[in-house]
DNA sequence: AAAGCAGACAACCGCGGGCTT
DNA sequence: GAAGCCCGCGGTTGTCTGCTT
């Protein structure tokens, strides 16, 4: 069957998303909520194709999104899961919820990639990638950060590149709004910010458009109802905050996607309970040594991702079997990061 | 101070899968 | 069952930034 290009390729637009952008499609959003690609460019009028559209909302619009910064705990889950799944970076992502494929992918890519390489040539010079499957992404495998811990789980990674993303500055002011030219690059903190204004002048029913799993593991955004006092932080507290880690990058996300119709209180309650447990399990993972974090995730995940505790068990009985897998060789190996 | 280089990340492209007609 | 369509994924590219020389 021909396919169809996805869109017009005259007249389209390529490159940065600027601010004006970027607000035209997450109102649009707000208001129809994700998916539908296809109609979105025609109904915004925005000169981007289909793709664009849903890339630069669930890459970088979307609530929820944490960037930036990778925890030891995520690098080593990003190892790990690489080395039993492969290039699979939409299935890596599904058990970072904060986390795109692309960014996963991006990080693999510039960061976890060169360890490995370091690693092989520096320590291991006779042990080759390529031994391993080629679909279970193994240099993982060769080169996991974490060491080995009685239930298997991805207990400790040493990392030294936690520097901040030189990307993610703030545009704060009308200005910077104004030079849509420059390069840009958003967050949902800025995007908020940008729409402050905007929010401001609508009437203040507060609804909140946030991401939820689908029962198949994927994810949803809805729209949901919820009470004024319930968001959430000041806007311009912490502008210069690079810690990535503050859970209130979600309720910032939240708040971008004030001031809606409609509504259910119970939605609204269901809300507040998703961005509160989502806080708690953030501090958690933050504050612990990871030691815990797969269970942490599968259980205040237990709603939002059901594969998540089969997975945990495949991976306990992988560790723990002990019959030559791939994640007991793995487990074997020094940590190098 | 300027040029070159490498790193980092956003965005694009093409393909495959799944759903609908 | 075939065709059309849409969405999502993974690989790759383009561009900006920061560092080094």
């Amino acid at each position: 069957m021909g396919r169809p290009p996805c869109c017009d390729k005259d007249g389209v637009k390529k490159g940065p998303w600027t601010p004006e952008e970027d607000i035209v499609l997450v109102s649009y959003i707000q208001e129809h909520g994700p998916g539908n690609w296809r109609s979105v460019p025609t109904n915004t009028g925005l000169l981007r194709c289909s793709k664009s559209c849903r890339l630069r909302w669930t890459n970088y619009l979307r609530p929820g999104i944490k960037r930036g910064n990778f925890t030891p705990h995520e690098e080593g889950m990003i190892i790990h899961l690489q080395a039993l799944l492969g290039n699979k970076w939409a299935a890596i992502a599904s058990y970072l919820p904060q986390r795109t494929d692309n960014d996963i992918k991006n990080y693999w890519n510039t960061h976890l990639k060169k360890k490995l390489n370091r690693y092989q040539t520096a320590e291991q010079p006779h042990h080759h990638f390529n031994s391993y499957p080629s679909n279970t992404g193994v240099a993982a495998a060769a080169a996991s950060s974490t060491t080995s811990s009685s239930n298997g789980v991805i207990t400790c990674v040493r990392n030294n590149n936690n520097s901040p993303s030189p990307l993610l500055h703030a545009t704060t002011n009308s200005s910077s709004l104004s030079a849509s030219s420059c390069y840009y690059a958003s967050s949902t903190e800025n995007i908020s910010r940008l729409l402050e204004g905007w929010m401001r002048a609508s009437p203040k029913t507060n609804n909140k458009l946030i991401r939820r799993s689908s029962e198949h593991g994927s994810c949803e955004d809805v729209v949901v109802g919820m009470e004024d006092d319930a968001v959430v932080e000041e806007p311009n507290k912490d502008d210069n905050d690079d810690d990535d880690d503050d859970p209130l990058m979600f309720k910032e996300g939240i708040s971008l996607y004030g001031n809606m119709d409609g509504g259910s209180s119970h939605d609204m309650m269901w809300a507040k309970a998703t961005s509160e447990c989502f806080d708690k399990e953030m501090m958690k993972q933050d504050n612990e040594d990871g030691n815990e974090s797969i269970h942490q995730q599968d259980h205040s995940n237990s709603n939002n991702n059901p594969p998540f505790s089969i997975f945990e068990k495949w991976l306990l009985e992988e560790s723990s079997h002990g019959g030559g897998g791939q994640v007991e060789e793995m487990m074997q190996l020094s940590p190098i990061f």
